[in-house]
RNA sequence: UGGGGAGUCGUCUAAGGGUAGGACAGCGGAUUUUGGUUCCGCCAGUCGGGGUUCGAAUCCCUGCUCCCCAGCCA
């Protein structure tokens, strides 16, 4: 469906609010992160929903942080937040809000719920809170505490809120029903007292309101029309519903959605964090995770991310995509775009005995054939070359069309050449270098005769080589759904000691001296690959593979 | 055995009484100065059982399976 956009059922929702008139022809969504973490492709698909279906409808989005509780917020996290909704190409115009921004009106709210009944002060302490919510299958039972009159309510409340009492010694829980069949209406508790200081109302409270209270409010203070979250909240909507509805005041529609899954990785804040504190990795912009920072980092581009966005669709059954459907919108982005260089990563000295000692000629090279405006580039030819290890073979089985004694093969943009003899060490057999003729007439890797070669090469000219290091990366997790855990066993068992490769004595031609983080190549025949902004030096190029080509061949030799 | 959700090719997702479509993956082939790209083709699905209907993925009944919920996290 190539014209045609992409629908949803949430599309679908707003599409018929609009023709309704429901919210008065506005369309108006929040993304709203709590700032306890860093994104990861799963918020991705998330803004896109909630930046797509406004920008598509000429309605409004808000970026707003949850920061409702300071024990495990940070500034730190806001500040890669906005780093990366930015980077995926969405704008909040002047609409950046926060949760904390309320929480005086919030108060008030709370005390109008308790002036009409629908809340009071709990007396009871953490383990009896929970024990008089019953289970699953049982009901609970009231808090002795749960009749208090208004006025002791009240003023309860107002203490706590001035400090007067410890953490966890009190909360103020809303009055609805503690047999209830849904858990979240079992007096779910909506302030609790944290003597801890919030990254941006400082020292200014000591009660901190719960997410069900929050969230509600926040939405309804911003006027949001269709407030969209994951499918974890379903059993919250009651909630989000009766508060609005006791308090009388403007009344969003909650819409959930599946989140995202993706195979060989995990996606939960708790476990990203856990791989970083632990140190498995590198960070929490390391390449091999699924955080938004990790994949830029990696040499994802925002359009990609966004283009997968739109495949996956958005629907309420839980589900686990295949890596393979991202790895695939990055090629189609990076074809369009990349910059075609030559690296060879393993490399395997050739001589070419015919060539002048001391000459050396510039070759032409496009920079890109799907985008001929890209321009060429100069590309330095010599006697000595490296090529890929790999590219060479003493015995040539069926169907291999690369260099083997005696055969003919193109080196891309320049000549063809013939292996003429093979160079090994005495001791140990291994081969150190090809000894090969070039055919003069084949300058730019045409032939007159139109003789056919069905091989081409990449290659480095030795002398001009700039050495640099490449890093590959394989799945994090070894097993597709590293969530899924044996007894006994936790995630952090499945992660793949060989997901991080490092090459480090790679040639690239000349030219890569000129890369910058956020520039995107293709290393020819190999893969895409970005400069590591982290790991690099003027004297030392990191370079990350974002994704290999398809590889046929290989496909074919591996099986 | 409480409540809330969900079941369509291997995966993701359309179709909402009228030919089950697309994408990814896989498999073949053509083109190719990247074994890339591009192009063409193939493979493959409505959870089961009843019912309503000329006609059911869609409506009804029933069964099964999977996911979420017992934080003073979000």
């Amino acid at each position: 469906m190539p014209s045609e956009k992409r629908t949803n059922f949430i599309r679908e929702i707003v599409k018929q609010d609009l023709k309704s008139g429901k919210w008065g022809g506005r369309v108006h969504t929040r993304f709203p992160p709590e700032p306890n973490g860093y994104l990861h492709i799963g918020h991705a698909k998330a803004i896109c929903l909630d930046f797509g279906l406004a920008e598509e409808f000429g309605g409004k989005t808000n970026l707003r942080f949850d920061d409702t509780n300071p024990i495990k917020e940070e500034e730190e996290y806001i500040r890669s937040i906005i780093e990366d909704v930015h980077w995926l190409g969405f704008d909040w115009e002047d609409r950046l809000y926060f949760a904390s921004d309320y929480f005086e009106q919030m108060y008030e709210y709370a005390e109008q719920l308790i002036r009409i009944g629908k809340a009071y002060v709990d007396d009871l302490p953490p383990e009896k809170i929970r024990e008089y919510r019953g289970t699953l299958t049982t009901p609970g039972k009231n808090s002795p505490y749960r009749d208090r009159p208004v006025e002791e309510n009240l003023d309860l409340f107002r203490r706590m809120r001035a400090g007067e009492f410890e953490d966890g010694s009190r909360v103020l829980r809303a009055k609805i029903d503690m047999s209830h069949p849904n858990m979240n209406m079992r007096d779910p508790v909506i302030y609790r007292i944290l003597h801890a200081r919030h990254h941006r109302t400082g020292d200014s409270w000591c009660i901190y309101p719960m997410y069900d209270w929050a969230h509600g409010l926040e939405d309804s203070i911003e006027r949001i029309t269709h407030s969209l979250c994951t499918l974890e909240f379903e059993d919250h909507r009651p909630l989000y519903d009766w508060f609005l509805d006791q308090l009388g005041v403007y009344h969003p529609q909650q819409i959930e959605f599946a989140p995202l899954n993706l195979t060989y990785t995990v996606m939960s804040k708790r476990k990203l964090k856990q791989l970083v504190v632990e140190g498995l990795v590198d960070g929490w912009d390391d390449p091999r995770l699924p955080t938004l920072s990790g994949l830029r980092r990696r040499g994802y581009s925002p359009e990609a991310i966004r283009a997968f966005s739109d495949e996956v669709g958005v629907a309420k059954k839980p589900s686990l995509t295949e890596i393979e459907l991202l790895e695939h919108c990055l090629r189609t982005d990076l074809n369009q775009r990349a910059l075609r260089v030559m690296v060879v990563l393993n490399p395997l000295k050739v001589t070419i005995r015919n060539y002048p000692e001391d000459q050396e000629e510039w070759l032409e090279a496009d920079n890109n054939p799907e985008r001929p405006e890209d321009g060429t580039r100069q590309i330095p030819f010599g006697r000595e070359l490296w090529i890929e290890r790999d590219d060479f073979r003493e015995e040539a089985p069926r169907k291999y069309f690369r260099l083997a004694p005696g055969r003919e093969v193109r080196l891309k943009h320049a000549y063809y050449i013939t292996c003429v003899d093979v160079v090994k060490d005495e001791q140990s057999g291994e081969i150190q270098e090809l000894i090969c003729e070039y055919d003069p007439e084949t300058k730019g890797g045409w032939s007159q005769d139109g003789r056919k070669v069905k091989g081409t090469l990449h290659w480095v000219s030795a002398r001009h080589a700039q050495p640099i290091e490449v890093r590959h990366f394989d799945h994090l997790f070894t097993r597709k759904n590293p969530n899924e855990v044996e007894s006994g066993k936790s995630f952090l068992d499945y992660v793949n000691p060989d997901s991080l490769t490092i090459i480090k004595g790679a040639m690239a031609e000349p030219s890569l001296a000129e890369a910058r983080p956020g520039m995107y190549f293709q290393f020819l025949r190999q893969g895409y690959y970005s400069l590591d902004g982290k790991l690099s030096t003027a004297s030392h190029l990191v370079f990350n593979r974002s994704v290999s080509l398809r590889d046929s061949w290989g496909k074919k030799q591996g099986s």
